[in-house]
DNA sequence: ACCTCGCCCAGACAAAATGACTGAGATACA
DNA sequence: TGTATCTCAGTCATTTTGTCTGGGCGAGGT
């Protein structure tokens, strides 16, 4: 009965945002990014974090070394991929076009945020003519 | 340390959709709908799932008559908006733009989608010539 | 050679969330 | 006056999440 086959919760994300900022890191930089110092625990918690996120295949570790160095497998934009997905399979039965029209009539949209989507729909549309794909799960 | 004030979880949604799709409803015809028949156990879990989306004012309960009658108080776009803004504020620092540009080029968008989006947008130019109005909350 | 330090691994832990269920008491109706 | 139906107020098991402890290993200094 567990559905979610994988999402990142708050303390992860806080570590994955650690590696998006700063690259590749070991254990400890993490944790003395995150807390400023590196206690036991605080290490121990870090690494369980680490250790979940890699099971969700959302970071990478590099054992080669004795230090194990951790690296983002995936990135902002690919997370909020995910939750948008999420988000219209729960609430609108697949469709993204509900929350598209939603956010933009959610306003605050500035003029320069107006005109950058106006580039990528044309972009998009001159990138497809014709061709439907649709991708069902 | 409870931080989300109010999110739907999925048997919680469930019923919500109930209320959608019918108008107002008493918990036996809810449990019905939802289970096809009505056993005491059930009923009671409707009950339950009523009495927390109501806590989080996602439905109202009319008293008036010994059997209580509840409707949605939250429509499925405000729920969408509400998830969308969660997204926003975990993983852009609030700003939906970057929600924006991630639906846009996720594809999946078909010929009509991208219509009506440059359609909302010019709607928005015209209504919005320089005032930025700025909503926090 | 020995000792210590840092690291990895495995697992324990409490708290909270979630969905499902039970029992007691009120109220209407036959 | 039963009987059925509701509401209300819990309980309960399970899962998730963040935190933390202990054991064992290897490297490096002395």
């Amino acid at each position: 009965m567990a559905r979610a086959p994988q999402d990142v919760t708050d303390a992860e994300l806080d570590v994955l945002q650690v590696l998006w900022k700063h690259g590749p890191l070991a254990i400890r930089r993490i944790t003395e990014l995150l807390y400023g110092e590196c206690k036991t625990s605080q290490y121990a918690t870090v690494q369980k974090l680490l250790e979940r996120l890699e099971a969700k295949e959302c970071v990478a570790r590099d054992r080669s070394s004795n230090v194990h160095v951790f690296s983002a497998q995936v990135d902002r934009e690919e997370l909020v991929g995910r939750r948008l997905q999420a988000v219209a399979e729960e609430l609108c039965e697949g469709s993204l076009t509900p929350l598209l029209t939603n956010l933009v009539q959610m306003q605050k949209l500035s003029a320069k945020d107006r005109q950058m989507l106006r580039e990528l729909i044309d972009e998009h549309d001159a990138a497809k003519p014709k061709k439907d794909r649709r991708e069902r799960k």
